[in-house]
RNA sequence: ACGACCGUAGCUCAGUUGGUUAGAGCACUACCUUGACAUGGUAGGGGUCGGUGGUUCAAAUCCACUCGGUCGUACCA
């Protein structure tokens, strides 16, 4: 074996090895239970960032958990086809070349979408295997294939029937640069400076004016009512009463509402039916005729004065300003701050407009959605986030699932040409089921579904349904979802009302709602911001040179270059280190705690590399000290354990205990931390080191070697079992050369993946190695500190005497001698009887036992003088503490005994440490 | 405005149902090329747990208020 390891080398090698054996498929023995995890859908035609390599780091650790647990174990993977996103990627190619999609037509576009799904629709799924995820590629699914559309169709046309899917005439969000509806989570409001403008609305009988608030004054040539509240004295007269609308000469009447907020602006709303949800409704209420003023690309189309037909809205914004205040009707204009709504993906402002649209009915799909999560079916994991989404599904509203774009399902719906509608799963279907004989032309609906229609049945629709496979049968409901909360309502709440409709099951029966991953200043990285990191850079290492190229390519915002350079040449001066999956995958799991943010940071990655190269070496170190030697393998021969071999192997049913039960409650962080500080703090800190007195020992019995070999091998071919699920490939290259010795034999020796996950086993639990263990652990610290405060040399090797022995520190001694002589550096150890007068010494306490450390020639007086004054200030406080909670009688009367006890006994331990430090500082200073 | 979450060492974060001297990693200091590993070893410095008040024998932990931050939802035209 090489010095370091060398991730490159063994990554691409397992991960073959293993799907080809077709290791990731679920095994067909499921003596236990089923585990099941679909994968979020990434967009077929984008790449792996770092959220998804987080995400899918925390799937694959999972199932490769339950996998060895001997769970019939089954991730689902699958990609989804991004309607709006891709649509866009591709118009924006064909833009390059100067084209539309209009140009070339539908068809011609459709299949220009296909081939750029063919040419990089691959890339996210090989990075997904760059990560090592063992999904069951064999059935990767993608959300217009054709099984799925079946599913998709299946599904609206039901829903159609029930009457839950509808077409209606209603305001929609509209994206006036993407031509489409988009849904209210599609629409992005956010706090931007504008006006307020005040106008004089003149009375139409000739008695004044009313003067109007409004941010949107182009709107008002489809103004159809000024509003104001039914309480407001100034104008109470005035209900009923009309206004003549400026510019257009329209009379329109004066209503009471107590929708309008007296205190804002003058108290008085112009309504505009057409281009404003809350005007939408309060029209709805008093009959109020709906004028649509604007075109798909929001201009103003033939409803208003020639003079404005065919301005964009925000020119004709201008136009009536300037032509009111010619009229002397602008009373007022105040800067204003307000929210304005804009498209998530084409960022432009979204106008409420009125169009023909298909919704779907939502308030009873939501209603069994609500229960299975307030019922316990479905479990939010951290809790809180139950709240979220009840505060969502209970204020929730019709969908709005058709899109005017191409790429997507196709809606199921065909017209004839009187405008009837028919419904159904194809245009035979449709024909036979309304007796339409061949003569009557039928036209298909020209829009598609919102893509999360179809990653609404994504849990079942990749299982198979409307089929009843087996898979379905098996796998669903999937064990559990982990996603991100930014989804929660895209998603996550859509699938679970589509799955309990259409199976009568929770699509899952457990969410882990994980955090968003921000750069180590925790901001949200985006290509725009120029501080995205590219999993697969940290894992095969980038130069900055290309680093800068990357981020600084193709950006939407040029004049941010700079910026962006500057920035990434001062954290990255050089480059990043290539630092392997597995310590990528470290690192994401020891980020996965509860909370919202996860700040990624590269230091802690390399730290996370060291300890992947840790673990290397002490397979390493193992090999070397058992390849071909006798590792206990027959257990026939008597084998001898050593304290060290009992203590590894009880605190090693003590991680295996520690990681189950985090592992259930979904803390990666804590499975991780265990791991990291078992195998470095306790494995190859102390048992290792401990280790070496054995095998190096004349002294040594084969009776011991074989006992020391065998725990040696047996515990590290455990934890790599152990640390499997988060870094497989390195604990697979070492487990390879491991397992052999450990005595593993058989099929299933092929790759650690078929290997049992470790449990723990109480019975294997000696408590007094451990006890003895950390006395021995104890007494090497204290020689060590003396040593570091003392300025002696590491090499120089000391003599120790030891006085005030009981019998318990005898017994250890001899079994340790050894031990504490190669780990200490010690020359010899020598017990003084009481009789027996001790040269001046530094001193140390291992529970009463005192060892002391001759000083003559090392130890300079006032050093160790100074040290002892520190030890005694420290211990005097202590004691203070105890004393004064001790003798509060409410203390002592109201705490339990057991607590009062360990502060007497902590009491007690604590004064006879302090006598000793006392006399021994009182004796040195009397030299 | 409402709701959720967060505030612990220079940085990133753990800290279970209240109960050792509040922990880890990184960074920092000193010493060390010892035979698994310098991607290492040994020892060390560093925190009034955002603030105030309360409950309790006992609070980082529970409660109230407050300050600061993040996110979500709803918003007055």
């Amino acid at each position: 074996m090489e010095k370091h390891f060398d991730p490159k080398e063994i990554e691409a090698k397992w991960y073959q090895n293993w799907e080809n054996n077709g290791y990731f498929k679920p095994s067909q023995s499921s003596s236990n239970g089923t585990y099941s995890i679909v994968i979020p859908p990434p967009n077929v035609t984008g790449s792996l960032h770092m959220g998804h390599a987080f995400q899918d780091t925390i799937m694959d650790t999972l199932v490769r958990y339950h996998r060895m647990k001997g769970d019939e174990t089954l991730w689902q993977p699958g990609t989804d086809h991004a309607g709006i996103a891709t649509q866009m990627v591709v118009e924006r190619q064909l833009a390059a070349q100067g084209i539309t999609r209009h140009d070339i037509g539908r068809e011609e576009f459709i299949n220009k979408v296909w081939q750029w799904k063919a040419e990089s629709g691959n890339t996210i799924t090989k990075q997904l295997r760059r990560l090592g995820a063992s999904a069951d590629w064999s059935r990767e699914r993608f959300t217009m294939d054709d099984g799925l559309s079946t599913a998709v169709k299946e599904v609206f046309v039901r829903l159609h029937k029930e009457g839950l899917i509808y077409r209606g005439k209603r305001l929609v969000n509209w994206d006036p640069v993407l031509h489409t509806a988009v849904s209210d989570l599609e629409v992005i409001s956010t706090e931007e400076n504008g006006y307020l403008w005040q106008i004089k609305y003149p009375l139409t009988n000739g008695s004044g004016y009313l003067i109007v608030a409004t941010t949107r004054p182009e709107t008002m040539f489809g103004d159809q009512a000024v509003a104001v509240h039914p309480d407001d004295e100034r104008y109470q007269d005035l209900i009923g009463e009309t206004i003549t609308l400026p510019l257009v000469g329209r009379k329109i009447p004066i209503i009471a509402d107590d929708y309008v907020d007296m205190e804002f602006g003058t108290g008085c709303v112009k309504i505009t039916p057409a281009h404003d949800f809350n005007d939408y409704e309060m029209g709805k209420r008093y009959n109020l005729s709906i004028l649509n003023i604007m075109t798909d690309n929001a201009a103003m189309n033939n409803e208003v004065p020639d003079k404005y037909q065919g301005l964009d809205r925000f020119v004709a914004r201008k136009q009536v300003i300037k032509d009111l205040e010619a009229l002397k009707l602008l009373d007022e204009t105040k800067k204003h701050k307000l929210m304005v709504p804009r498209g998530d993906r084409s960022n432009s402002v979204i106008e409420p407009y009125l169009t023909d649209q298909w919704y779907v009915a939502i308030t009873e799909l939501a209603k069994p959605a609500i229960d299975a999560v307030k019922n316990g079916n479905i479990e939010f994991i951290p809790k809180n986030w139950e709240n979220t989404y009840f505060e969502w599904m209970n204020n929730i509203q019709d969908w709005c699932i058709s899109r005017q774009i191409w790429w997507g399902h196709r809606i199921p719906a065909w017209y004839d040409d009187k405008g009837n509608i028919f419904v159904g799963k194809s245009e035979q279907e449709v024909r036979t089921e309304n007796n339409l004989s061949a003569e009557i032309k039928l036209k298909q609906d020209d829009d598609v579904l919102d893509t999360w229609f179809s990653s609404a049945l994504w849990s079942f629709s990749t299982l198979g349904w409307p089929e009843k496979t087996v898979e379905m049968q098996k796998f669903h409901p999937t064990s559990v979802l982990v996603t991100g909360f930014d989804i929660i309502f895209f998603w996550v709440a859509r699938m679970i009302m589509m799955s309990l409709k259409f199976t009568g099951e929770v699509p899952f029966k457990q969410i882990y709602v994980h955090g968003l991953v921000r750069d180590g200043e925790g901001q949200k990285m985006s290509k725009s911001k120029g501080n995205v990191l590219d999993p697969i850079d940290l894992i095969d290492g980038i130069t900055l040179e290309e680093l800068v190229k990357k981020r600084t390519s193709g950006m939407m915002q040029p004049e941010k270059y700079s910026k962006i350079e500057k920035a990434t040449r001062k954290q990255f001066a050089d480059g990043i280190d290539p630092y392997g999956t597995d310590a990528v995958r470290f690192t994401f799991a020891s980020l996965a705690s509860n909370g919202r943010d996860i700040r990624f940071d590269l230091n802690q990655c390399e730290g996370y590399r060291n300890f992947c190269n840790k673990i290397w070496n002490a397979t390493r170190y193992v090999l070397m000290n058992t390849k071909n030697q006798d590792t206990g393998i027959d257990s026939s021969l008597p084998t001898t354990l050593s304290l060290a071999d009992k203590w590894i192997v009880s605190k090693l049913q003590q991680v295996e205990a520690d990681v189950d039960k985090h592992f259930s409650n979904y803390r990666l962080d804590l499975v991780a931390n265990s791991l990291y500080e078992f195998i470095w703090s306790e494995y190859c800190d102390w048992y290792l080191e401990l280790s070496k007195a054995t095998l190096n020992s004349e002294d040594s019995t084969e009776e011991q070697l074989r006992g020391t070999r065998k725990t040696l091998v047996g515990v590290l071919e455990t934890i790599l079992r152990l640390i499997h699920p988060i870094i497989p490939f390195i604990s697979e290259e070492a487990w390879q050369v491991i397992a052999p010795l450990a005595g593993k034999t058989g099929q299933n020796n092929a790759s650690i993946m078929l290997q049992k996950y470790p449990k723990c086993d109480y019975s294997k639990i000696d408590a007094e190695s451990i006890e003895e263990l950390e006395w021995v652990k104890d007494f090497i610290s204290g020689i060590r500190k003396i040593r570091s405060e003392m300025n002696i040399i590491p090499s120089k090797k000391l003599s120790l005497l030891l006085e005030q022995m009981d019998s318990k520190s005898k017994k250890w001694l001899d079994n340790n001698k050894i031990s504490l002589i190669l780990l200490a550096k010690l020359e010899s150890i020598t017990i003084l009887s009481s009789s027996q007068i001790a040269p001046e010494s530094a001193v140390t306490l291992v529970g009463n036992m005192k060892i002391l450390i001759p000083m003559a020639g090392l130890i300079d007086k006032q050093t160790e003088l100074q040290r002892l004054n520190k030890e005694v200030s420290r211990l005097s406080d202590e004691i203070k503490r105890f004393t004064a909670k001790l003798s509060n009688t409410k203390f002592v009367t109201n705490a339990p005994k057991e607590i009062i006890l360990k502060e007497k006994q902590k009491l007690l331990k604590t004064e006879a440490t302090l006598k000793n430090i006392k006399e021994q500082h009182e004796k040195i200073n009397n030299l």
